[in-house]
RNA sequence: UCCCGAAUAGCUCAGUCGGUUAGAGCAUCUGACUGUUAAUCAGAGGGUCGCUGGUUCGAGCCCAGCUUCGGGAGCCA
């Protein structure tokens, strides 16, 4: 299917075969003996180069091969007489599929900034950097149904239109198909969305979860895998207006079989890019170090392949919320007044806490447990002391929080009282409570945000670096 | 949304105390040289100093507002 891939040529030991090479070209060199075209197809971050004898190529053909243009190749495999590759193509034949002029790209051989690139989404997959991130990504994804699959999940196409406002989880996008000139109205004066597409008000959804949950009491063990939207006005470098969510729900599960799947789960797949995406990895280990190079000794990060080995071969630390508190308030920061938040019972963890706990006194990963239930959702199970839930965070360096989880509160009584807790009206989610009034059973999901899990794996440190064509506040422009 | 910082060549950045014609590296083009590896060497072209207004004899530089970008915070995954 389609022309051999630049992936196989350079692992390809048959010296003499005729090759066709259909790529975009990275650079050109010319000396007097030989012209050097480095070439990439997306394929892997390695070039093919590409030789021809000077006078060989019409000079109206050479002129037309820059940085950036896109050409066909014909030529031999052969053994490379250079030092960089095992093998090259002599060409025997070249058409310019598509030209780039060198005044006009924007893209040169040379480093650019990722701010600049962010400018230019729609070329920046031609770069090392974001082919290599978007391989990873790819690798990711792959993994992550594959590790759902071999453990026996079905995976549920959860509704990207939702016309529950009551999960909480954020602010929404409005679905509509009234005209926002002359809407409908009632005859109070609002508008009247008996009149809209659906004949209610409708959002994009903020999660899967409630609807997972229906799946998982009935196939047992269930996940989602879809894009998840998200209205804030957040600027930062760990959030995305959207962005894809996993969200695995089991049926049977009480919070230690969650938080063992979600370890298990972050760790197989990280492993599988270590194992599939060495060459990427490689080059992203080398770009962060390139990248902290004129940061102090003590601020730079371990080596990307050292921490992912790290994480995968080391337990991740486990406490409650409750033991958590402890050690912040022992903490030196807490003693020296150095947080700028105040530390006690019953706060809402800020980030300089939960980077406290997972880059200077764990170093590792922390998963936490049994927070306060004033801070957390309505649907996570009560602790029998009924002052905590359970809830449980991943949290990861660098990145935070990377997962969100919980066992469900399945008794009805329970939940419809926390329903009425939040003030939600029961009648909107009454499909929600009737799972637990036929045939309820304890269950337990987390969500784990992807685009920063490919944050982690590939060391970026900014979210909008890590999707092709990232979406944020006053930013739609891909 | 809040706090801090930045905006000068295609890109990355320097620009002294406010002073005459705004600089460098890379990229581009031309030439030389070379089985080269983001080649090397020499030369050339390339600027509305983000925008608007103000202070001043004089503003890239000082002041105000705006815009955009970055970092941090909040919200969260």
């Amino acid at each position: 299917m389609g022309p051999v891939q630049i992936k196989q040529i350079l692992q390809s030991t048959e010296i003499g075969q005729t090759v066709e090479v259909k790529a975009w070209v990275r650079t050109k060199r010319e000396s007097k003996n030989a012209i050097f075209i480095a070439l990439n197809d997306g394929s892997t971050i390695h070039n093919l180069q590409a030789v021809a004898e000077p006078g060989q190529l019409p000079d109206d053909t050479l002129r037309l091969i820059t940085t950036g243009s896109c050409l066909r190749i014909e030529g031999t495999l052969v053994a490379s007489q250079g030092s960089g590759q095992a093998v090259e193509v002599k060409i025997e034949h070249v058409q310019v599929y598509g030209t780039a002029d060198p005044d006009e790209y924007p893209l040169q051989p040379k480093k650019h900034s990722l701010e600049f690139l962010r400018e230019i989404a729609h070329l920046r997959p031609r770069t090392n950097t974001f082919s290599a991130i978007l391989r990873v990504r790819h690798a990711l994804a792959f993994a992550v149904h594959k590790y759902y699959n071999d453990n026996g999940f079905f995976y549920l196409h959860t509704p990207i239109i939702t016309a529950s406002d009551a999960e909480g989880a954020g602010e929404m996008f409005r679905v509509t198909t009234l005209d926002m000139n002359k809407p409908p109205r009632t005859e109070d004066g609002a508008i009247d969305y008996k009149e809209d597409f659906f004949g209610r008000e409708t959002n994009l959804t903020v999660s899967g979860q409630l609807e997972g949950e229906l799946g998982a009491m009935a196939l047992s063990k269930i996940y989602t895998f879809g894009p998840t939207f998200r209205a804030e006005n957040s600027n930062t470098t760990r959030h995305l207006a959207e962005f894809w969510m996993i969200e695995p729900e089991m049926a049977f599960f009480e919070l230690k079989d969650n938080m063992d799947l979600a370890e298990d789960f972050v760790k197989s797949v990280i492993s599988t890019a270590l194992e599939q995406c060495a060459d990427d990895l490689a080059f992203l280990q080398n770009r962060l170090a390139e990248e902290e190079k004129n940061k102090p000794q003590n601020e730079r990060s371990m080596p990307l392949l050292e921490k992912l080995k790290f994480v995968v071969e080391n337990p991740f630390e486990r406490l409650t919320y409750t033991e958590a508190i402890d050690i912040l308030v022992k903490s030196k920061p807490h003693k020296e007044k150095k947080f700028q938040y105040h530390v006690e019972w019953g706060i809402d963890l800020q980030s300089e806490h939960e980077r406290y706990l997972v880059e200077k006194h764990f170093k590792k990963p922390v998963i936490l447990t049994n927070y306060p239930r004033a801070i957390k959702a309505f649907y996570m199970k009560l602790d029998e002391d009924g002052k905590t839930v359970r809830a449980m965070d991943v949290l990861f360096p660098g990145i935070g929080e990377i997962i969100g989880g919980s066992q469900r509160e399945e008794n009805y009584d329970i939940l419809l009282e926390r329903v009425q807790e939040v003030g939600i009206e029961p009648e909107s989610l009454w499909w929600y409570l009737e799972t637990r009034k036929f045939g309820t059973a304890p269950h337990a999901g987390f969500g784990l945000g992807f685009e920063r899990l490919v944050q982690f794996v590939t060391g970026m440190g900014n979210i909008r670096d890590v999707i092709p064509f990232p979406r944020f506040p006053k930013s739609a422009e891909f």
